[in-house]
DNA sequence: TCCCAGACGCAAATGAATTGCATTTGCATC
DNA sequence: GATGCAAATGCAATTCATTTGCGTCTGGGA
């Protein structure tokens, strides 16, 4: 684990180092259940209590270092290190993979256009529909 | 309340009538919690089992005539008659506020060229930045 | 009208996430 | 290196949305 930058006042305890590089090493973005167990088990045993993951994952949301979102159709949240680059993901509707989508469609596009009384710092965007092994069009847009 | 299309051997209910009605009048996606008691009250006292309402959301969702979602840094979900149309909205990352868009973005996008692998049929898109009122650009896409 | 699978009511169970409080621990200072 | 204290943690209890088991009820076809 090396050094970062790690701002205000906030210690750098080993709890955090650890959530830290778990949410690093994470090729996707992980639950707090699962973060939690990884901790567990990086540890040898018990190391953390659940409670703590959360509260680390809110101190890293508030920071910005970490981005919270929610999956449609799933109930839990997951987290993943903020990476100044944002990916969008492809959900099949039939077996619920999340293939990311390698360039956003917005590239290009201006999207403070939209609308005048708002200014848009970010966004989210997800493609519902079926992967090649479930292809199974139904649904219109 | 009048007669409409519903589908195979389900029974047409009082209670499925109701949050029928409910969500045809609704302006905009209702919590289970909001139904509920949207529903109590119509029916001038305790009408429901909060788990009923649960359960007919399922069955709705289930034969696509209502369409579940999760407001992305909500924790409660929430359903919309499925009218056809979709709508994408600009949430305001100060004061959580709403914003429909009167337009899709991808209206005259073609997104099934996206991924050759992936067939679409549907997308979610949400703008986040700040509001006249809360305007206070930070971060940046 | 009768019948029964499908619906419902109720209360208990789940499961993610939060919180209160006593204890511990970074880390700035001495 | 020792000290002090606010910040962080552990733990257990709590909240709140949602789900489920099970006994009872009922829409709607025969």
């Amino acid at each position: 684990m090396d050094e970062m930058e790690y701002p205000q006042g906030l210690k750098w305890t080993r709890q955090r180092k650890s959530v830290y590089n778990i949410l690093r090493n994470a090729e996707e973005p992980l639950s707090a259940a699962r973060i939690y167990h990884l901790a567990e088990q990086e540890a040898g045993g018990k190391d953390f209590a659940p409670s703590t993951v959360y509260r680390i994952l809110a101190v890293f949301e508030e920071l910005g270092l970490v981005e919270k979102t929610t999956w449609m159709g799933e109930d839990t949240a997951v987290y993943a290190l903020n990476r100044g680059r944002h990916t969008h993901y492809a959900v099949c509707l039939q077996c619920h993979k999340r293939i990311p989508l390698q360039k956003c469609p917005f590239a290009h596009i201006h999207l403070e256009r939209e609308t005048e009384d708002f200014t848009v710092v970010s966004h989210k965007l997800e493609l519902y529909g079926y992967c090649r092994e479930c292809r199974e069009p139904e649904r219109e847009v």
